[in-house]
DNA sequence: GGCTCTCTGTAGCACTCGCTACATACTTCA
DNA sequence: TGAAGTATGTAGCGAGTGCTACAGAGAGCC
């Protein structure tokens, strides 16, 4: 088969990404996912090796598009700001989704299952120190950033799952508390 | 049969509560937990009438079982202890199993799945209302109290996620770091 | 005794699950 | 040309799922 410059695996694991953002992963099964992606389970099986490897593969390429979107962060004028920053782009779509599917592989990952506990806990430091990054260059000094960003984070998630239940407004203005707060 | 002084029903809600708290609602099938119940599927579906009815239950029980454990906490003499005494509560094992279970539900809830969500948005209002009511207990002003309830609750929720990556006295001392702030 | 109601056991249906054995193309390289 | 490697389709296995039809046991009531 002719190759194309990207890779038939590296295709389906983004689009496979894209569904599990949309669908969650935890009722996911491999012949829907496979049929919405014009192939069949055979062939999933064939490019990640089991369902738990593609499901590794998934969590990987959404924690990498959500560290991409916090590095595109430019920096803010101040460490109220910033986090004000985090929390719109916390809220942007494609980001809540991120978000969304990694509290829910988090929360299996507290059961302590697989492949979600691994997963998560190979992006947790990463992904908090992104966070940390941005603190810091928005103006918190070296050494409090990596437990504010632990904090903010923390927070930030917490509310991405009310804010479904007490609307976008009230979350929005406890994010500014939290905000005056700490900044 | 002879009736005991709590229903059948009942009894098996509370079981199936602590077997779902220790293994999680994700993976929750009738047949293992009927045989660690000494009962069968078939008794759980008669009581329950279906798995998704027994869910609702084994959630309601467990909120249930967390705001009393909240209404029964004696106030404390500032906001800022206020926060470090719900995050003990909210540490020791018996609650901790609680709130992993509504994390579990609510994000599941995030992606509309039920009857997930539809408990989670049942247990939300009362929850926070607790978690106010404590902290206006505590001194915070009553126009103050529910904002902050939903602050400190999303805090200390995130922080049970990351409290198994970044250790206990990490989180801890993130805790104090927001009763410090909002104290 | 018979009747009803609550409760329980047996067996099984219809379905989905992850995964795989097997055969088959097509490309590439020797 | 032939061997090797990559990619794909077909069919199906064995296990597990929620749920239910059916029969029966035991208690309380008339």
């Amino acid at each position: 088969m002719l190759h194309l410059s990207v890779s038939r695996r590296d295709d389906l694991a983004e689009r496979a990404t894209d569904y599990a953002l949309e669908h969650g992963l935890i009722g996911l099964s491999l012949r829907p996912l496979a049929a919405a992606l014009d192939t069949s389970d055979r062939m999933l099986n064939y490019h990640f090796g089991s369902k738990d490897a593609l499901i590794a593969t998934v969590l990987a390429v959404s924690t990498e598009r959500s560290m991409a979107t916090i590095r595109a962060m430019p920096a803010s004028p101040s460490v109220r700001q910033a986090i004000l920053d985090l929390w719109d782009t916390f809220t942007q779509p494609a980001m809540a989704r991120c978000q969304r599917m990694y509290v829910e592989a988090a929360s299996l990952g507290l059961f302590g299952r697989e492949p979600y506990a691994a997963s998560v806990r190979d992006s947790n430091a990463v992904w908090l120190a992104a966070i940390a990054a941005h603190l810091q260059s928005s103006g918190a000094s070296k050494a409090k950033a990596p437990r504010l960003a632990t904090l903010v984070d923390a927070t930030l998630n917490g509310l991405l799952l009310d804010r479904p239940l007490d609307g976008d407004a009230v979350t929005r203005r406890v994010v500014t508390d939290l905000a005056d707060a700490l900044g």
